[in-house]
DNA sequence: GCCACAATCAGACCAAAGTCGAAGGCCTGA
DNA sequence: TCAGGCCTTCGACTTTGGTCTGATTGTGGC
C-alpha cells in the first residue's frame, strides 16, 4: 500500500467525480486527488504527473469512444494502473478492457466500500487479471499494437475526421497521417478507412438504449 | 420554499445516490431523506410517505423502462413532484419526461450547484418546461427520406463496402453506386462517407436487405 | 397527357484516401 | 561505438471517393 497515494479521477458526471473523490479521500488520508472530465484533460494531467498511482476512468466521457481511449491512454502512460468505471457491465466491454490494459474493472453501481476496496488492491500491485485470454486473433489484439501516435490518429478517424484535420488537431503534416492510416490499415487488417471505423467502434460502449414510448 | 422537505431519492448507483443525498443535506438543513434503488422501492417508499415534497428519479433503474415508469408513478401519485435525472440528454427524451409529469429535468453531468438550484426550485412550485420545442431534426428523421435503394446502398457502405463491390452486389454501374452515395451524404447531412457510417451505426440500421433479383 | 421522381449511366473533374520509398531521431544490445 | 530496429515524419504517386452536368427510362398520380 502507498503511503499517500495520489489519484487521477476521470468522469464528466461531477456527482461520481465527488462520490469517488471523497470515499477515496476518506480511505486514503492524505491522497492527492486530480480530477478531470474530459479525455484531453486527462492527458494533460498525467502529463503533469506522470507517476500517478491509480487512474480511475469512466468509459462514457467526451473524447473516449469507449475503449479506443482506455488504448490510447495506455499507449501513451504504459506505467500507469487504469481502473475502468462504467455502468455497462457487459462481459464483452469488461473483457476488452482487460486486453487493453485495464488493471481493474469497477462497476458504477458497486457499493462504494468495494470499489474502494478495489482501488486499494490495485495500489497493493493486483492486477484483476481476466479469467482467461482470449482465441487468438481477436480485433483488439490486433489493435493492441499500434503505436502512441497511431492511436490517437484512430482515435480522430473514429470521431469522423478527415486526414486534414486530424493533421491539423495533432500538428503534423497531411502526409504523415496518410502514412499513419496505412499503417493503422494493415496493423487491423482492413483494406479502407470505412472498415477501420467500423471495427474501432464495434469496441466502445453502446450508450443510452432509445426510450420506448 | 419548504422549512424541512423531505426527498425520495431513486437511483440504482449507490455513487449518485449519496452524492445526492449529501449534496441536498447541505443545501437543505433537516431534510429527511429516503432512498431507493428499484422501481418497486419507490412505490413502496411513496405508499408509506405520499407527503413527499419531492422525487429525484433515475431513468437507467431496474423496473423502470424508460419513461413508462415515469407515467406509472404519476398516475399512483399526482402530487409528488417528479424530478428526473438521467445522463441520456437527448431532446426527445427530454421532451417526453414532461410530456410524462415530470415537474424537471436534471442531466446527471450538471454541476451540483446546478442540481440542488433546480430542486430548490422545484419546492417552490416552479415547474421547469422545456427550453422549446427544438426543430426535431434529428438523424433518424433525415435518414428516413432515404428511398429503397438508398438504403441498400446505405446497408452495404455501413458494412464497410467500397462503392465498386456495392455496384457488383446491386447489379449496377459504379458510378450509378456514386449518384446514389452523393444524395445519401446531402439528405444525411454529412460531408464523408466515414461519417455517414458513424451516424447509421449509431441508431443499428438493420443491414442485409435481400439483393434484387 | 403531363408531371414529379426514382433509378440508371457517362464523362469530366477535383478532393480525399491510400501506397511506396526514404530520411532523421531515438533507444538498445553487441 | 556502431549496427539494427522502431517511431515519426514527409513528398511523390496511384486509387478511390464524391460532385456536376446532362441524359434516358419507367412508374404512379392528377
Amino acid at each position: 500500500m502507498v503511503a499517500a497515494p495520489s489519484f487521477l479521477i476521470a468522469d464528466d458526471h461531477p456527482m461520481v467525480r465527488d462520490a469517488l473523490a471523497s470515499a477515496l479521500g476518506q480511505a486514503f488520508h492524505g491522497a492527492e486527488i486530480v480530477m478531470a472530465s474530459t479525455l484531453a484533460q486527462v492527458q494533460a494531467a498525467l502529463e503533469r504527473e506522470p507517476e500517478t498511482d491509480a487512474l480511475l476512468l469512466d468509459l462514457d466521457m467526451p473524447g473516449m469512444d469507449g475503449l479506443t481511449g482506455v488504448a490510447l491512454l495506455r499507449s501513451e502512460h504504459p506505467i500507469v494502473p487504469i481502473i475502468v468505471v462504467s455502468a455497462a457491465r457487459e462481459a464483452a466491454v469488461v473483457r476488452r478492457a482487460y486486453e487493453f490494459g485495464a488493471s481493474a474493472y469497477i462497476d458504477k453501481s458497486a457499493p462504494l466500500e468495494e470499489i474502494v476496496g478495489t482501488v486499494g488492491a490495485v495500489l497493493d500491485g493486483e492486477i484483476f487479471a481476466p479469467p482467461e485470454a482470449e482465441p487468438a486473433d481477436s480485433f483488439a489484439q490486433r489493435a493492441a499494437r499500434l503505436t502512441p501516435q497511431q492511436w490517437r490518429v484512430l482515435a480522430f478517424m473514429v470521431q469522423g475526421d478527415q486526414n486534414k484535420q486530424i493533421a491539423h488537431k495533432l500538428g503534423v503534416g497531411e502526409a504523415t497521417v496518410k502514412a499513419h492510416v496505412t499503417v493503422i490499415l494493415r496493423k487491423l487488417g482492413v483494406r479502407s478507412r470505412t472498415q477501420a471505423v467500423i471495427e474501432a467502434r464495434s469496441l466502445a460502449i453502446p450508450v443510452a438504449e432509445p426510450v420506448r414510448p
